[in-house]
RNA sequence: GGAGGGGUACUCAAGCGGUCAACGAGGGCAGACUGUAAAUCUGCUGGCUAUGCCUACGUAGGUUCGAAUCCUACCCCCUCCA
């Protein structure tokens, strides 16, 4: 812990804000391990890799030698984060958030080092607190303050309900953050808010106030909305080396850089230096390949990662067939079949009206041949391979 | 309770009796090119053994030779007043 300024350039790295901005200081300065929490919704966790980016902070603290502590908020699960909603959720059973913390364990120790990983529940404190002793805990924060958080506000004014359980999510997790005795808080940008009335009650604990570090939402594929399941611009971490590999090539040359800083574990020199290195005319191509090894490693390992390497090469600039494509069996009317409805049987195209535009836009081969009759008719007793544009391929044989 | 505005394809958003399977934008897909599934340019973007037919413009009816467009009822959203 010697360069504090060094811990201090790769710590902020990626990150939103930190509050106060020079706390960091001053907590790196204490010469000890730091309690760095970072707490985690109950529900289903199915993360992507936007996702991650809070969790590798957390590793970079680990690998700094700091505590870091996954705070897996069941209590707090059953009020509903308010957070950005303006519903509440259902609460969860316990065998559901058994199940989910088991999930998460298996997805998160890819990054973090498991020996390294506190994994505590807040219904360990808040799950014994009495009726007084919430009322109490909720005598360390204002109503006016509550209503400074933006949301919050904009309901009230917009004669919009707020439950006053709602109020006490905040509370919670602030007051976890006193459990712990924390020194940094990690979360998303959308948690600032919660982040900081952890400082509050702290002090009001008579505890030093944790340092407040938020990390912004990762940009999607696309690189301009934010990364989620529902815009389909995501990289699930639990998805094929293949898929991973593939997506991550396919985002712009400017995004690259920024999943460089926020999901390479590379050091902030190095990836100037790979910087410095496009700019002198070296393939950005090249340096994508490093940044898609990296992560395919990550969440596969490093087999997986050449493989998939191999396999874009080969099928992306040589043309290549895939090795690995759908085999099936299709049965003809009557001796032959049409092609645009072997290719809808193939699962190539979703209609034979697809297939039809697909054959006038030039994007389907049969072996590689490319195919300008529409009324085109296969025989029986064939097996050859379909193709549609460059990704979807299929083997089919013909009885 | 009163007054008004609106519900159109994956999304946003035109159209306001026929030429509308529906302008435009985004997204998606494809082709060309390339340095990659980057960038750029171009095209396509309801279904159907298909130069024709069928289904679509909140829901259900009606007027008309003909409706997304007009009428009636219903459902749902939003704004203002009380």
């Amino acid at each position: 812990m010697s360069n504090i300024k060094a811990q201090i350039a790769e710590l902020t790295r990626g990150t939103d804000e930190v509050l106060p901005e020079d706390g960091l200081a001053a907590k790196l300065g204490k010469g000890r391990p730091l309690v760095v929490k970072a707490g985690f919704d109950p529900t289903a966790p199915d993360l992507h890799i936007g996702h991650t980016v809070l969790i590798n902070k957390m590793r970079q603290f680990q690998e700094f030698g700091h505590e870091v502590v996954f705070l897996i908020g069941d209590f707090t699960g059953m009020i509903g984060d308010p957070s950005g909603k303006n519903a509440t959720r259902p609460p969860l059973t316990a065998d559901e958030i058994g199940e989910n913390a088991k999930t998460y364990k298996a997805q998160i120790y890819k990054i973090l080092d498991k020996e390294k990983t506190r994994i505590e529940f807040n219904s360990t404190w808040m799950g014994d607190m009495d009726a007084a002793g919430l009322v109490k805990l909720a005598a360390h924060h204002t109503v006016a303050r509550m209503l400074e958080r933006d949301d919050f506000r904009k309901r009230y004014e917009g004669g919009q309900p707020i439950s006053i359980h709602e109020f006490l999510y905040p509370i919670v997790q602030g007051y976890d953050s006193v459990a712990l005795k924390a020194d940094i808080e990690l979360g998303g940008t959308d948690q600032k808010f919660n982040l900081l009335v952890g400082r509050q009650l702290q002090q009001d604990y008579g505890q030093e106030p944790q340092i407040v570090m938020t990390t912004p939402l990762l940009e999607g594929l696309d690189g301009v909305q934010k990364m989620s399941k529902s815009l389909g611009n995501y990289v699930g971490i639990t998805e094929p080396p293949g898929e991973m590999f593939g997506k991550l090539m396919s985002i712009s040359d400017d995004l690259m850089w920024r999943y460089f800083e926020v999901l390479s574990f590379r050091s902030l020199h190095d990836i100037a230096s790979l910087r410095k290195r496009v700019q002198d005319g070296m393939n950005p191509r090249d340096v994508k390949f490093e940044l898609a090894m990296e992560i395919v490693a990550r969440f596969h390992d490093n087999g997986a990662a050449d493989a998939a390497k191999q396999e874009f090469i080969s099928r992306f600039r040589e043309g290549a067939m895939p090795e690995d494509m759908p085999e099936l069996t299709l049965e003809t009317r009557d001796g032959t079949l049409g092609i645009a409805h072997l290719l809808k049987g193939a699962g190539l195209v979703s209609s034979t009206s697809e297939a039809f535009r697909m054959i006038k836009q030039g994007a389907v081969r049969i072996d590689g041949e490319r195919v300008e009759d529409r009324s085109l008719t296969i025989d029986a007793g064939s097996t050859n391979v379909y193709q549609v544009g460059r990704r979807r391929f299929a083997r089919v044989r013909l009885y």
